[in-house]
DNA sequence: TAGGTGACGGACC
DNA sequence: CGGTCCGCCACCT
């Protein structure tokens, strides 16, 4: 499902739970994306949580910056302590309409 | 077997 | 805005 994610645009952990029909599992998402070799083939770094915000931790070891990094060569805005402009970039999976999953809101 | 621990999220203050 | 508390659930001591 991540990887369905286009370019320059944004998932929440929630949103994937959802998505697969995991309710509420957001964690597990996490969890998911927490243990992936790197580097991935899958976008992975267009996951964020639903404050908005790159979860800035040591535990990391280092992959939060990697992640900011690789936002940024997207084109999305991120602070140094991980806030960005998730209304603007997130992405809405539209299942009926087969063009590109939709523009950049302005 | 029993606690502790999150790449989370919602309710509150 | 920021910060805390709590429910959550699969791993990991």
């Amino acid at each position: 499902m991540v990887a369905q994610i286009p370019p320059g645009r944004l998932a929440t952990y929630g949103q994937i739970a959802e998505l697969i029909g995991a309710w509420g599992c957001a964690r597990q998402v996490g969890w998911a994306l927490r243990r992936l070799p790197l580097p991935a083939t899958i976008p992975w770094q267009r996951v964020v949580n639903g404050r908005g915000r790159i979860a800035m931790t040591p535990s990391r070891e280092g992959s939060d910056w990697i992640q900011r990094q690789l936002l940024l060569a997207e084109g999305i805005p991120v602070q140094a302590d991980g806030r960005l402009p998730l209304a603007r970039y997130r992405w809405r999976p539209d299942a009926s309409c087969g063009e590109s999953s939709g523009d950049v809101a302005s």
